[in-house]
DNA sequence: ATAGTAACTATGATAATCATAGTGACAAGT
DNA sequence: ACTTGTCACTATGATTATCATAGTTACTAT
């Protein structure tokens, strides 16, 4: 980014959420991270973002304490990152903007019959729809309550990028 | 923006949906709208982001149907910026940031005893907290159902903007 | 010895942002 | 008539982030 204003203290909330969030290799990072992967070059594939923007990024967001490095293995050295509870605290964020997007950001028919990814609820088998409250059992929808399926366009897509 | 990834054709939704939210002015510009700042002055002032950066954002979410122009007097021209229903359903983004951040983004104490801006549910007066479901009643909380009463601290900065 | 994998860092071209100043159209005050 | 003020911008130049590509380090596997 360009010498940006700094908004951290701001007291304003959506401000201060602003100064994390408003950056798209941040929602992309986090989205990959919510879908369960865990390490550099699975993200950076997926997300096509560039090592050195992946590599910042996870940085800042550990330091934000939203994500945490953890080694998996130690010759060689290898780490993954994992999702702190301030971290699965953002899914509401997350799912805002999938449902937003599910509602307006397709045309017609644009992923076949149904939206790119069905979300159905894992403790009553409902289909969520685009709902922050689950349509069959009235639940309000919560990190890990979800089982995701994607449409064959987007398993499709990410296959093209080798994720 | 640097030469960047163009996302709105991925068929992921948050990936859609980063392409647009995925940048600090449109976030800020979208806060104010959300507030009621409709004016280019008085959102170019609250946000202290330049007239260009602006004027930039306003014309991608007209672009992309998020806000419609609307003059209110003829001589000299004036308009104002009002949310699209496209516009209004990013509601719960914004909303799900800034409950993110009022339980993650202040340190104890900073904001005075309560939060940042305090919400109560206009259909039944209960303050809401930082819940996506009213605590007083149970009901879901949509755009418009949300009366906000900013803390001091918050009054204070937005007067030294000049907002 | 060579190839492969994971997690990065380095480099240079490109492009977005910031701060500051300026423009055009008009209204109000002196 | 002239200056000042307001609103909604546009223009300019310096700064800085991003992108694409290549290279590095430290191992494992064949």
């Amino acid at each position: 980014m360009p010498k940006r204003a700094d908004l951290s203290d701001t007291f304003c909330p959506v401000g201060r959420s602003a100064e994390l969030l408003g950056d798209r290799a941040v929602l992309l990072i986090l989205r990959d991270l919510f879908f369960g992967r865990r390490r550099f070059e699975a993200i950076a594939t997926n997300t096509r973002l560039g090592p050195q923007l992946v590599s910042a990024r996870l940085k800042l967001l550990e330091r934000e304490g939203v994500v945490e490095r953890h080694a998996y293995q130690q010759r060689p050295p290898r780490h993954e990152y994992r999702l702190t509870a301030k971290g699965k605290d953002l899914f509401d964020v997350l799912y805002a903007m999938r449902n937003w997007a599910e509602r307006w950001a397709y045309d017609e028919g644009e992923t076949g019959s149904g939206p790119a990814v069905r979300y159905s609820h894992r403790t009553c088998g409902a289909d969520v729809g685009t709902s922050t409250v689950c349509p069959g059992c009235g639940e309000l929808l919560r990190y890990g309550d979800l089982k995701g399926e994607l449409s064959a366009a987007l398993r499709a897509e990410q296959a093209a990028r080798g994720a």
